[in-house]
RNA sequence: GGGCCAUUAGCUCAGUUGGUUAGAGCACGGUCCUGAUAAGACCGGGGGCUGUGGUUCGAGUCCACAAUGGCCCA
């Protein structure tokens, strides 16, 4: 006996109780162990970042990892999936940032390293907890138990084993980096922060400024030099006019761009000349001024012009690029036009001015031109330097900066403009784009192997190998690791105070071996430091590399024998979870065996903002480490955005809740819905009112089929049995039942072929398509098989028929839709096979029946259903009620194919359609065409066929539509006094009309069979009876059922 | 500003290598069916495929440009 199911359910009730039943049976863990051996399925998680709550857009990328891994472990892999968690970087120190009330880099060091660093530790693990809450609420599968954490000592020293690597194969540099930064909070800001707080209303100085060419360079260029000379006696000077809304970062200016092949106007004042791109004269609007020549840029390239703020007078430094090496002081200092193609001759004046301190575009010329590098703004936006505007916040310079060009005649005009710039998200201070230190990758030595290596891996979709992925590769440039700040894996070079030597530290042993070669060698230098009042740490005391602990951690120089400490900076948190292939198992210092076994991947699956973020580190890491890359396949999937198509975003206030949505609808509602109603890689509008309609359509109809079933096996005490030995009679299945069972070994084959695809939108689909038909056509079509009273092989038939689709369907759905597959497989198959395994989770994948599969049959029941289809259109079209049976239906279809396919399925069409007699013509044979308009027939048709329907109705029909009339009208009171299914009752009715009298009389045998009645008997009703009156053939009759006793 | 993706009915989505009348579900109106169903069937209204050009005998499908949205990068 199965457990008898309501066709109402509790889905949440019943989802927590299949939890409770996993966990206490440590179905998870079985279904790892009992694949130990087997081929094996390497799984990267992706490790979340756990600065906040999830929220339904996380859902996603773990609901694909689930079914995918799942479905592999029904396919016989052994698919350990190993948990992740992302604990380091910005996110997380901005989130505890904001709970301490913290707005600066300055306040966190006021607040102490460590204090702030265990803040973000206590963080980092309170969200891991609702992380693991909901991921297995979800029914994701992942070993939670024992997780990677990036914040782990062990994570680290192997993402420094990584780092020395590297280091010794010299991929590792410093250099200058230019990031947002707010000067403020003294840190950079991401470009999704500086999205944040881009306004388009921002007002700043719109200023022209006259840069005086060198007098020397200009001897030395004849195209200008001639052009000029007339009026040279006069020796007016000759300026370059450059634009900018940024007046300081003009002491930083070490050059002029122009565009070689733009022209260029000279014009002639009678003060002074001035040049710039003649297209722009007329928007710049210089009435005093007229056009003296006109010269291409590449002339005026290689001229050199004096500097406005010469750096060396005012006590900054000039350095030398790339190098960064200190310039001497130099009085008659000029610097140098250039020419670049990224010149606009849209705004400003065709001449920029260019300050690598400020500025990426600025920095790359820089390098590559060899141009100096001048910065007089310290990080919390201050000028540095004696300048009159010195120790000023560089906005409020500006006015300074300008009054003092102005005086010196070198300011041509100021106005204001009002444009978009960013500011800080957080503190609204102006951003400015600045210079910093930074360590690089050199990713650019590799940068061909990355690119064929992409070559290897199957992206879904494809179309971001070579689109999206394939770009960022094709424009690699060197990755910068490096942050300035606290909670991170912390860098592992250490640089020597006094000869600036650095020394890469591969690992916790080495650290140790180095500060004890310091103590042996230099005991009083550490006895001096001490003295000092500076922490030293012995790195054996070591509990925690983080921050501020490592730091206090002094080395012996090799070279010169001095102190080393560790450099600032923290490493990037991508990097970090780029390691994970490696440090997840603490390579190379331990799980050697591990590792290999786990690289490179089968599997990952994040969202497509990973291109840039995730997939590109693992993959570059991968290149760099191994040369290869280090996964084979990876669907890379959309955003889940609200109902609008709007990002989620707490500021919108659109983030739904994954929490609401599961004890609403359940977690499988959740999991089917995300599945099925958008493919992966496109956008996920998030809409409950879509979700609900998911499990009406979808869930319901399962669940009823299920409950169908049960209930009637249940009367039957239906015991399964293999499908091809039904009680010994193999005939006895119809061809609807081989129809269902082909359809279900084809949608096996399907669902298989599209999930080894990736496909789980494609194969979710098809399994609803499935259950559709299984309801709705089989099921529909063969009640009475199972509600009639004989148990007879037909019977056992159906039985054995549905029970095999509803098996099959539990392990199809498993991967999918755990929790209702469970309690389908617990129901159907453990409860009457003791020998079962424990979970449908523990079984293997269904595989497709080749023999069962039969596309003709499966092509002549479509056909079947579109001719029924057809047969109703052609009875509505008529007015008559499909319960009212009428004489013949004529069809025209057009191959002698399908008329033989029609007629071996006739039976079935004509009780569809309620018909008599079914007559098949085929235009192929029978060449008549088919008559239009018949008299006394009703005419439905398509493309391909035709359906006629008589419309004459003989007494013989009409008391036949009676009869029927009157079982529905019983059926429904049999419902409406709530009496059980199975409970026989007398009928009494009363009625004047002879005609209706006459029908009872006539199919007696029929109302009895259908509403379970023992006897029909003209007359009152006792007490107690339940009663109805009803209008049939139009006269009024009274009917009443009673429950009697059931005979055995 | 650049790149990638999307745009098909009020909503959510299918539309194979370009080929007769562009489909389904939901929603809406009507009719019907039903002792598994919160379901289902039939009819109907509602799109000419975001727009504009092109290639072609033929374009929702291919190309170009534009608009809108999303993502990434400036």
């Amino acid at each position: 006996m199965f457990r008898e199911v309501s066709s109402k359910t509790n889905f949440i009730q019943l989802e927590e109780d299949i939890l409770r039943f996993w966990k206490e049976h440590g179905i998870f863990d079985k279904s790892i162990e009992t694949r130990e051996g087997a081929a094996h399925y390497a799984f990267y998680e992706g490790p979340p970042t756990t600065n906040g709550s999830p929220g339904v857009h996380h859902v996603l990328s773990r609901l694909y990892k689930d079914v995918v891994c799942r479905y592999k472990t029904m396919k016989g892999y052994h698919v350990p999936r190993k948990a992740g968690w992302d604990t380091h970087g910005l996110p997380v120190e901005l989130e505890v940032e904001s709970s301490l009330a913290l707005t600066s880099k300055a306040q966190i060091e006021e607040y102490g390293v460590a204090r702030f660093n265990e803040h973000c530790r206590q963080s980092v693990f309170k969200y891991i907890k609702e992380w693991e809450a909901m991921t297995e609420r979800l029914g994701c599968w992942l070993d939670m138990e024992h997780p990677y954490i990036t914040l782990d000592n062990n994570y680290i020293e192997s993402c420094w084993w990584i780092i020395k690597q590297l280091w010794d194969r010299g991929l590792i540099y410093q250099g200058y980096k230019v990031t947002p930064h707010c000067p403020r909070c003294g840190t950079s800001l991401s470009s999704h922060e500086v999205a944040l707080g881009y306004r388009d209303d921002a007002e700043d100085p719109s200023v022209y400024i006259k840069f005086r060419l060198d007098p020397r360079s200009l001897e030395k260029k004849t195209g200008l030099h001639s052009l000029l000379s007339p009026s040279r006696t006069s020796s007016k000077p000759v300026f370059l006019l450059a634009w900018t809304t940024t007046p300081w970062t003009l002491p930083g200016n070490t050059a002029l761009a122009v565009a070689p092949h733009a022209e260029y106007s000279v014009m002639e004042g009678d003060q002074d000349y001035l040049v710039l791109a003649r297209t722009l004269v007329d928007r710049v609007g210089l009435d005093e001024y007229t056009q003296a020549g006109v010269v291409l840029g590449e002339e005026l390239v290689h001229l050199e012009y004096e500097p406005l703020f010469n750096p060396h007078r005012f006590a900054v430094q000039r350095l030398e690029l790339p190098t960064l090496r200190a310039k001497q002081m130099k009085k008659d200092l000029a610097y140098p036009v250039i020419g670049a193609d990224f010149v606009s001759l849209e705004e400003g004046t065709g001449v920029v001015h260019i300050a690598p301190a400020f500025g990426e575009i600025d920095f790359d010329i820089g390098m590559s031109s060899g141009l100096d590098f001048v910065q007089p703004v310290d990080l919390e936006g201050k000028v540095t330097g004696t300048y009159p505007f010195a120790s000023k916040f560089v906005k409020d310079a500006d006015p300074f900066i300008l009054d003092d060009l102005q005086s010196r005649g070198l300011l041509y005009r100021s106005e204001k403009i009002i444009h978009t710039y960013p500011f800080c998200w957080r503190c609204d201070a102006p951003l400015l784009y600045y210079a910093k230190p930074a360590w690089y990758i050199k990713t650019t030595a590799v940068k061909e192997r990355l690119i064929s290596g992409n070559n290897e891996i199957n992206w879904y979709p494809d179309y971001i190998k070579h689109g999206r992925f394939g770009d960022w590769l094709e424009n690699n440039v060197d990755w910068a690791f490096s942050r300035e700040r606290y909670w991170g894996t912390p860098f592992n070079i250490w640089r020597c105070q006094s000869c600036g030597h650095d020394e890469c530290i591969g690992s916790v042993k080495e650290l140790c071996e180095g500060f004890e070669r310091l103590r042996q060698a230099k005991p009083e230098k550490l006895a001096e430091e001490i003295l000092l009042g500076r922490p030293i740490r012995n790195p054996k005391d070591l509990g925690d590399l983080h921050r501020p602990s490592v730091d206090e951690v002094l080395l012996l120089c090799p070279h010169c024998g001095d102190i080393m400490q560790r450099v600032p900076e923290v490493i990037d948190c991508w990097f970090d979870s780029g390691a994970m292939p490696v440090a997840q198992w603490h390579y190379p210092f331990e799980n050697k065996d591990k590792f290999k076994q786990n690289f490179p991947a089968d599997f990952i699956c994040e969202a497509v903002d990973q291109t840039r973020g995730w997939f590109y580190s693992l993959h570059a890491i991968s290149t760099l480490l191994f040369n290869r890359p280090c996964f084979r396949n990876v669907i890379c999937l959309g955003h889940v955005v609200d109902a609008q198509g709007e990002k989620m975003s707490k500021s919108k206030d659109n983030v739904i809740d994954p929490w609401a949505v599961i004890n609403n609808y359940g977690a499988d509602a959740l999991r089917w819905y995300m599945l099925v109603s958008t493919p992966g890689e496109d956008n996920h509008r998030f809409s409950t009112k879509i979700l609900e309609e998911t499990i009406r359509k979808f869930f319901l109809t399962l669940w009823n089929t299920y409950s169908f079933f049960t209930l009637y096996a249940n009367i039957d005490r239906f015991v399964p049995q293999p499908l091809t030995a039904a009680s010994g009679q193999p005939k006895a299945f119809t061809k609807l039942d081989n129809w269902i069972i082909s359809e279900l070994n084809r949608l096996v084959n399907e669902v298989s072929k599209l999930m080894d695809s990736y496909n789980p939108t494609a194969a979710a689909r098809r399994i609803e398509e499935f259950v559709d038909n299984l309801s709705n056509w089989y099921v529909r079509r063969n009640r009475r098989r199972f509600w009639k009273s004989e148990n007879d092989a037909d019977k056992l038939a159906a039985y054995t028929t549905l029970y095999q689709c509803l098996v099959t369907l539990s392990h199809l759905l498993a991967p999918f839709v755990p929790f209702i597959a469970e309690e389908l497989y617990q129901n159907l198959v453990r409860s009457v096979d003791s020998q079962a395994r424990e979970s449908v989770h523990l079984t293997d994948f269904p595989t497709a029946d080749e023999s069962k599969i039969d596309d003709k049959l499966n092509s002549d029941v479509e056909l079947a259903m579109k001719i029924s289809s057809l047969g109703r259109a052609a009875r509505a079209r008529a007015g008559i009620k499909v319960r009212q049976p009428l004489g013949k239906a004529i069809v025209r279809v057009e191959t002698e194919g399908e008329k033989k396919a029609l007629e071996s399925l006739a039976s079935e069409v004509m009780e569809e359609i309620n018909v008599k007699q079914l007559v098949v013509w085929s235009r192929a044979k029978e060449r008549e065409e088919f008559p239009s308009n018949m008299p006394d027939y009703s005419v439905a048709n398509d493309a391909r066929y035709w359906v006629a329907i008589s419309t004459e109705l003989t007494p013989e029909l009409l008391a036949e539509g009676v009869s029927r009339e009157l079982v529905r009208h019983l059926q429904n009171m049999r419902r409406n006094a709530q009496f059980d299914i199975t409970d026989h009752i007398i009928t009494y009715y009363q009625t004047e009309e002879p005609f209706v009298k006459q029908v009872i009389n006539t199919f007696a045998d029929y109302i009895k069979q259908e509403t379970l009645s023992q006897e029909l008997i003209d007359g009152l009703p006792p007490e107690g009876a339940y009663d109805e009156k009803h209008h049939i053939s139009n006269s009024e009759v009274s009917l009443a059922i009673k429950k009697t006793n059931p005979k055995h």
